[in-house]
DNA sequence: TAATTAATTTCGCTA
DNA sequence: TAGCGAAGTTAATTA
């Protein structure tokens, strides 16, 4: 990896540092007494502080403080960001036009300037998604009950997208809705606004919840509305590695 | 500020620097080639590539692509991270407990390692939420439209918290649903839905959708169910400064 | 602690 | 490009 790193470079140098970062298409990394505004989406000021401000190579532009997940401002991917000095301060505007949006950090004082080339080429593979487990249970429908057959996917109704339709071994219609986390109420109005649009059926037709948890309050709700529960984890196998079981998935407590 | 920063450390000097960091509570900031697993709501790997890596002092935990405004894996705040060293590698570890889940960094090289221990006190204002919008139009009704006169916020149905509940200047009752950015179908399906709430009212009840504009599904929708939209932007002042121009302000174009 | 909801949500997908 | 919906959403507020 061919990077660069500085301890306490003045203002100007600083400068120089991030230039020479973006023309190389580098991450830039800096430590640095600073002050931030945005204003676009929202609107927003900063006061004086010491910052990590990070600038990748696809436009994102991040300001952290030592505390919290998130970045405190930034500005999406593909912003323009470039660095200029006027009047002994070195500002850094990232902004892009739709929606216009701008953050400019004025930099004070700077700790530590970087940047860096390097290699990544690996995206990330997750597994538990609520789409996987859609698919895991139109694939093997015993999960949901015995006799449960399938019918189409994504079902289109004037209130949105049905997960599942299918018919239990008697024949009643089910509609199936799934949730990957601990299933609230709004999952189950949701539910039930489908089985609004089969009002007019003549038969009974049957709502199924499916999640790993619901709340107590969905559960009441569940039951006010004559609607069922089935309990079910989304699957937790990466794609093509079903068979594989990896130590350190056994190591959590 | 103090702080410390290395480059090409080796592991076990990279082992030094986080749990001198860590001991010290200080930001760690990492740029190595690592891979990466995470396991709790849901399950991921991520398999080598040079990444920054960061530990904030609240125990919040980051690992950085060079691409992406998010963090590619992460641990929230409060989370327990600690260093080990196994048969010459180097495990960054963060965890907790509710809900249970873990992060593994596995390092192998290092191009730099460093941790910042600096004062940081100011916490970001932000101007321009829908709750501002909703107690703005609550204080300057004339805002809405002649002759409004709102009479509670937050009026509880049972399908939800209307924004603000009031009667026009001919006494009609008045539904107001706001949303701070461009309303889609949805918001206009949840004004609905509040107005069923007064199907057995005896009066005509209006329902208005406020917010700074709509898509074209939801105006019309917004027809169909023979409701109305409001233009308004959410207030953009900071709080005790309402008088205040801010010439940065001024620049965006 | 749990549940509810907005967010500069982001991100990916689809039309 | 815009709209729609899930997300390891996060973060704040309230019960």
């Amino acid at each position: 990896m061919k990077f660069l790193s500085e301890k306490n470079p003045d203002i100007k140098r600083t400068y120089e540092i991030i230039n020479e970062g973006i023309s190389k298409r580098a991450v830039i990394v800096i430590m640095a007494c600073c002050s931030v505004l945005y204003e676009g989406r929202a609107r927003s000021r900063l006061a004086d502080g010491d910052r990590m401000v990070m600038i990748k190579t696809d436009g994102s532009f991040l300001v952290h403080q030592d505390r919290n997940l998130e970045p405190v401002n930034w500005q999406p991917p593909k912003s323009q960001c470039k660095a200029s000095l006027k009047e002994g301060l070195l500002h850094i505007e990232g902004a892009r036009r739709n929606p216009p949006e701008r953050l400019e950090v004025e930099i004070h004082s700077t700790y530590m300037a970087s940047y860096f080339i390097g290699e990544d080429s690996k995206d990330l593979e997750l597994a538990g998604y609520e789409a996987d487990m859609v698919d895991m249970a139109f694939e093997s429908p015993e999960l949901i009950e015995k006799g449960f057959r399938p019918t189409s996917r994504e079902y289109s109704t004037e209130n949105g997208f049905i997960d599942i339709l299918g018919k239990d071994q008697d024949g009643n219609l089910m509609v199936l809705e799934f949730k990957s986390r601990r299933a609230g109420i709004n999952a189950v109005k949701q539910l039930k606004r489908y089985l609004d649009c089969f009002a007019d059926h003549k038969q009974f037709v049957r709502g199924l919840l499916v999640a790993p948890s619901v709340t107590d309050d969905a559960s009441d709700l569940l039951k006010e509305y004559k609607l069922e529960f089935k309990e079910l984890e989304p699957p937790m196998e990466f794609d093509g590695d079903k068979n594989l079981t990896l130590d350190f998935f056994n190591n959590i407590e």
